[in-house]
DNA sequence: AAAAAATGTGACCATCCAGTCACATGACTG
DNA sequence: CAGTCATGTGACTGGATGGTCACATTTTTT
């Protein structure tokens, strides 16, 4: 946990700081990531930065529960279709709201991505429920629809999730290589992006085949 | 390019020096990984390192390469499909060839899955190869799909190219997670442990979702 | 205004890193 | 045997890193 000094901070002296820190923990994992570009690129002194946190470490992890919040708060933005409906719109909503949420906040999507992909080098519970998070969901989420007939009953459930999770965790990425834009541009543009009639059909493409398959018929 | 020194050293030795690298390279990726510890695991001095090789880079992208050939010679010697066949029938070869190249040389993979990740701090052609090659033939493997109309005819390419590549990518980490192997247990094991009946149960239920996808008809 | 508490600072420390080099050891050659 | 050349070595360099600390500055309390 960051300390009380940090919260305490002028809004404008804590959002450079965690500019800074979104920044350099985007661009390199934790291991490589360096507290030293960090205070400089915030123009803060060192030991002004260790007031702030415990240490590496604890920086890192105030940033995995920034995202985890920032994600809640813009899933929730965005409601879900209602509970109970087809699989494969909740699948929709899903693919959907999360490629947006990769292209309204690039930084702590990625800052979650390397997270899931397991290259810190200690245990956490946060980064546990990062890790395991989805493929529980997209499990349970198999389980209903298989429950409910829309699935066709022979599925394995971890495996439906396994495809699902996957495609999930890599369509922000292929859509932002695809349409070529840079981080900087992202930013600007801000999260309206993914509304882009390109990047839709993509999505409602990659939905057609999860749910239809690729073999014509 | 390795030194002479490195390609004239007795065999032995040199296959120490090697595994110590993919270790090292397995476990971290390329800013963190270390020299000293490669030569620490291999017990020779820091000085002999820098007769084999020129540099970090350089011992870095020979292990890229030789990932590139063991692939290759692992992918021959497990012939694909007649050209021309059934598109669902190559990307069953592929799955299952891929899947067994994971435990069959899991290092020599993780090494590889890390550069398709792109994270290393130079540019390189070997290195754009990898990342580029795999979208490459996933994305000619849909187009000839289309055209021989084994694939649905209004699939965009492009599209079905990533959904493919990404459950590729993915499928040899999520088989090992999920049937729980330590990599020494799968060192132990060899090539033969996915042949076990489960993980060809579910090399086919992911086969069978991308063909049919997962909609109950 | 004085005292006290909180916050800011950058020189500094120990540690690690990639890479070098003067030298030691071995092997082959005339 | 002497001489030459390839190979092996580890102390060392310069630089970066995470983290500390004695002190300076600012803010709050008395």
């Amino acid at each position: 946990m960051p300390k009380d000094t940090f919260f305490n901070l002028p809004e404008e002296k804590r959002q450079g700081l965690t500019q800074a820190l979104l920044e350099e923990f985007a661009e390199n994992d934790y291991r490589s990531a360096s507290v030293s570009r960090v205070v400089e690129r915030a123009g803060i002194a060192k030991g002004s930065f260790y007031q702030y946190f415990e240490d590496k470490k604890d920086c890192y992890l105030y940033l995995l529960r920034l995202a985890v919040d920032e994600k809640r708060a813009f899933v929730s933005r965005i409601p879900p279709p209602e509970h109970g409906l087809d699989v494969f719109a909740t699948l929709r909503w899903l693919l959907d709201t999360g490629a947006s949420f990769e292209f309204s906040q690039p930084q702590l999507a990625k800052i979650g991505y390397r997270a899931v992909l397991g290259e810190a080098p200690f245990p956490d519970e946060t980064l546990e429920m990062i890790r395991q998070g989805g493929m529980a969901y997209f499990r349970q989420l198999a389980a209903q629809g298989v429950a409910a007939g829309t699935i066709r009953p022979e599925t394995d459930v971890e495996t439906a999730a396994f495809v699902w999770n996957v495609i999930f965790m890599n369509l922000g990425q292929h859509l932002l290589g695809r349409f070529g834009m840079a981080p900087q541009e992202l930013l600007e543009r801000g999260a309206q992006a993914v509304s882009s009639q390109e990047m839709r059909t993509v999505i409602f493409q990659v939905l057609d085949i999860l749910e239809n398959g690729l073999r014509k018929r």
